[in-house]
DNA sequence: CTCCATTGTCAAAGGTAAAG
DNA sequence: CTTTACCTTTGACAATGGAG
């Protein structure tokens, strides 16, 4: 029974996270990402209407989200609703906020932190090259991606200065690219956006460091 | 959305009694 | 008398749902 509960930190505000080994699951505490999601100052309550609203609309959702104990404010441990990352996944496109797509990213990053490969920005720069070369893209492409380090660097930085962990940025771009972004495979997202390959994160990299920064 | 009352749960503290 | 085990109380908080 591996079973820890972490605090991880997205803009400055705690989330709490529960990492079940046996399952290979993290949850986390609903009421923390609403809260650093919309802002709000009773996430409680949002939550609550934000339940009984997904249960009118026939979402299984909220039915299967269970509860852990989760450390208190006061360093107890209560019951707190949780969501495993795929249903917060979920949850977020049902939550109108500005900050769901850099969310998203951390939540990418948080589900394959636990790769120690996450650690060494280089490794998951070749990782992510690696999975370029597997979705199909060109060399030169690719070529011209490993030119552009300086960008990964800069957003890497602003990251940085805003207290998310070194490394995995990219990685989590990666990620997001070639599992979950939008809920769409990128081959989807480009026929969507009727975009080329080559182009597509071009389009998405200005988006993503718009909203960061 | 906010405010408020209610309900249930929890952990810690306090009490009591049986066992060593 | 001291330790251990069990029970009740208490204060705080999560969650819920109604009212404005």
């Amino acid at each position: 029974m591996k079973k820890e509960n972490t605090i991880n930190v997205f803009e400055q505000k705690q989330v709490r996270t529960h990492w079940d080994g046996e399952q290979e699951k993290w949850y986390l505490s609903v009421i923390d990402v609403i809260e650093v999601l919309t802002g709000t100052d009773r996430p409680r309550k949002y939550w609550s209407d934000l339940k009984a609203k997904l249960r009118k609309e026939g979402s299984e959702l909220s039915e299967k989200i269970g509860q852990l104990k989760m450390p208190a404010p006061d360093g107890k441990l209560r019951l707190t609703d949780v969501a495993d990352t795929e249903q917060v996944f979920r949850l977020i496109q049902s939550i109108p906020s500005p900050k769901a797509e850099p969310f998203k990213l951390w939540l990418a990053e948080l589900a394959s932190e636990r790769l120690d490969e996450m650690q060494d920005p280089e490794i998951t720069i070749d990782r992510a090259l690696e999975q370029y070369l597997k979705l199909g893209y060109s060399e030169n492409w690719i070529n011209q991606r490993v030119k552009s380090i300086e960008i990964r660097k800069e957003l890497t930085d602003e990251w940085k200065k805003r207290g998310m962990k070194e490394g995995g940025q990219f990685a989590t771009l990666t990620d997001i690219i070639t599992k979950a972004w939008s809920d769409k495979t990128t081959k989807e997202y480009k026929i969507l956006k009727g975009l080329k390959k080559e182009n597509l994160r071009d389009n998405i990299y200005p988006v993503r460091y718009k909203i960061v920064g």
